[in-house]
DNA sequence: ATGGGCACCTGGCTGC
DNA sequence: TGCAGCCAGGTGCCCA
C-alpha cells in the first residue's frame, strides 16, 4: 500500500487539521499492530496540543508537547479525518480526537502498521535512527550511491529498496524509477556506473514527486485522508503490467520475484 | 558485513 | 457456490 508518496499526501492532509488542535482523548479499539500500541500511550498525549506533523522514509511523526506519535501505516492502513461521531467501521483501530469535534481514524486491515510514541528525540528512535538519507533531499546524490553500491553484488532494485541506502523507496517506485532510468532491476548495484547513478537518482526524485503531485498511487485500498484515492497508477510504465506492452517500445513487460518481491521491467528499454 | 528469506495479518481474486 | 491457494503497496529480524 502506502509508498512514500502515498504517506507524504496523508501527511499534507492531515497537517492542516491536526496542527494546533489538543488531543482530547485516544481511543484505541485493537492494539494489536505490528508492535502492541503502548498502554500508557493514551495517558501521555491526551491532553497536549499538536505542533507538527513531519514523515522521515514513511513514518509519520505527529509532534506534541509531551512528545512525538510515530506512526506507520504498513501495507494497507489509511489515516482519515472524520467527525468524531462517525461510527467505526472493520479495521479502525484507533481515533485521536481533537477538540475541534473531529478525530484522525487510523484504518488498517492487515495490522502491519504501528502507532509508538517517544518523549525524546524521535530522530534516535530505535525505527528511525539507522535510516539513511531521503531521496528528495539535496543529501541523495548519484555519488553517494555509487560509492556505498561498490563491490555489492546485490541487485540493484534491493540495494535502493534498503532503507540503509535511502529511506522509503517501496516495490512501485523501485520499478518505475529503474525503468524510467533504463537499469535492469536484477544487476548487481556495484555493476551500475558512476554516471548512471545520477541517472537513477534524478529517476527517483522525479517519479517521487510526479507521484506526489498526483496523490500516490491507488492500487486496490489506499485513500487519502479525505477519502480519494491516488491517480499515479495511470502513469505506471511497468509496475503490474507484465506481459502488457512497453509504453515505450512495444516489448512486453516481464515480471519475476526478487526477495518475495514482485518486480516489473521492460527487457528492451532496461539493460 | 552481506545477502537472502521469513514472519507478521487480512482480504480479494482465481481456478478447480 | 464453496473453498483452497496465491498474492498484495513494508520492514525488522534471523540465519547462513
Amino acid at each position: 500500500m502506502p509508498e512514500l508518496p502515498e504517506v507524504e499526501t496523508t501527511r499534507r492532509g492531515i497537517e492542516p487539521w491536526l496542527v494546533g488542535r489538543r488531543i482530547e482523548r485516544v481511543l484505541v479499539r485493537e492494539p494489536r499492530l505490528r508492535w502492541r500500541v503502548p498502554a500508557g500511550l493514551a495517558g501521555k498525549v491526551t491532553g497536549t496540543r499538536v505542533c507538527s506533523v513531519a514523515r522521515r522514509a514513511k513514518y509519520l511523526l505527529i509532534g506534541t508537547d509531551a512528545g512525538t506519535l510515530i506512526l506507520h501505516l504498513g501495507m494497507s492502513g489509511s489515516l482519515r479525518i472524520l467527525d468524531a461521531a462517525t461510527p467505526p467501521l472493520a479495521h479502525d483501530h484507533v481515533d485521536l480526537v481533537l477538540d475541534s469535534g473531529r478525530c484522525l481514524r487510523f484504518n488498517d486491515p492487515r495490522r502491519f502498521g504501528c502507532l509508538l510514541f517517544t518523549a525524546a528525540d524521535p530522530s534516535r528512535h530505535r525505527l528511525l535512527a539507522n535510516l539513511a538519507v531521503e531521496p528528495l533531499s539535496e543529501a541523495f546524490t548519484g555519488e553517494a550511491l555509487w560509492r556505498r553500491a561498490r563491490g555489492k553484488r546485490v541487485a540493484v532494485k534491493a540495494f535502493i529498496m534498503d532503507s540503509r541506502t535511502v529511506a522509503g523507496v517501496g516495490n512501485i517506485y523501485a520499478s518505475e524509477a529503474l525503468f524510467r532510468a533504463g537499469i535492469r532491476p536484477g544487476l548487481a548495484a556495484g555493476r551500475v556506473s558512476r554516471a548512471r547513478m545520477d541517472t537513477l537518482v534524478a529517476a527517483i526524485r522525479d517519479v517521487l514527486t510526479e507521484a506526489i503531485g498526483v496523490g500516490g498511487t491507488t492500487l486496490r485500498d489506499y485513500v487519502n485522508p479525505s477519502g480519494m484515492p491516488g491517480y499515479f497508477r495511470q502513469r505506471l510504465f511497468v509496475y503490474e503490467r507484465s506481459g502488457k506492452a512497453c509504453r515505450r517500445c512495444g516489448t512486453a513487460i516481464r515480471q519475476f520475484t526478487q526477495g518475495a518481491r514482485s518486480t516489473y521491467w521492460c527487457p528492451h528499454c532496461q539493460r
